[in-house]
DNA sequence: GTCTATATAATGATAGAC
DNA sequence: GTCTATCATTATATAGAC
């Protein structure tokens, strides 16, 4: 159901996300929506923005903490990011969540997941031996999200693709 | 006029610009929009997008196609980029188009703008003595969209200054 | 839990007065 | 050119049957 849900938003934004087409996404009536999100539109892209949340930890997030060695730790998370960004389009979620009310609403939750994401980079590559992890790691999390960008230009996952190759080699 | 029609489509996307919105925005009724716009709401995200394309070709592109060494018309390319982007947080217009209805509306109008600016890039630093300047031009564009993106989520600009900073280092 | 039916508000869009 | 008034449609949201 989330999965359905994280789609639309990702597609149409909150704004352009309209009832009937979440529920027409998970194949219930409107009303049979608001029996499980009592909130509306809002309660169910808070859940949607949780979900993703919560795949960024697992796929992203999780291996950058690990035991492991700082390397090895990268290059499992930058295969999570492939992962994470799955789709014949990449779309980031936080991106088309950060338009209109939706950024009034989700606004401080995505900035809280772009900064975990950013330290867990910088302490990842702080044996790595660069001269400044926490300038390498942002820019590292924006040319993603640039790759991204292009993506949606082009319309296909090449960009993110060669991105994440760049990155792997340090 | 236009100038603030791109400011509401930058804020809210092409779902989220309503009508009255756009009408406030500019201080007249719908039926005046209506008017000046027979077209409705996509005449009008067609002349923002138009005026922006003026802008970018004005402010960016121009300056990479000018007469002067390969290195100089980077630099002031750069400077029109920071100039094109203006405002407290910066957004591109392009991406905020690119969500939803607009997507299928201005995505190849946007994808020749972004070739464009590619190519230009691409041609200014071929003199620079770059390996691959194609490459150099995918991936700076990339990097300035990224660092939009996270203009975004922390709410101001220095994200798209240091970008800019560092690819004016060659 | 799911649905049809409905209420209420907002949206895109027109008609017609001035 | 601008407006008020209005229309048809869609949006969010609820009531109540099953």
């Amino acid at each position: 159901m989330a999965e359905r849900f994280v789609s639309v938003f990702k597609t149409y934004g909150y704004e352009g996300a309209s009832l009937s087409l979440l529920a027409d996404s998970v194949e219930l009536s409107k009303a049979s929506l608001y029996h499980h999100f009592p909130g509306g539109k809002e309660q169910i892209a808070a859940q949607a923005l949780a979900h993703s949340g919560a795949r960024l930890q697992r796929l992203v997030l999780a291996p950058l903490a690990s035991a492991k060695a700082g390397q090895e730790r990268l290059q499992l998370s930058l295969r999570g990011v492939t992962e994470y960004y799955d789709g014949d389009v990449p779309v980031c979620l936080m991106n088309s969540l950060l338009l209109g009310e939706g950024r009034t609403l989700f606004g401080s939750q995505i900035k809280a997941a772009v900064d975990a994401w950013t330290k867990g980079l910088a302490r990842a590559t702080t044996e790595a031996g660069l001269s400044n992890p926490e300038a390498w790691a942002r820019q590292s999390l924006e040319q993603i999200q640039g790759a991204l960008v292009i993506c949606r230009v082009v319309g296909n996952r090449s960009p993110l693709h060669a991105c994440l190759e760049k990155l792997s080699h340090i």
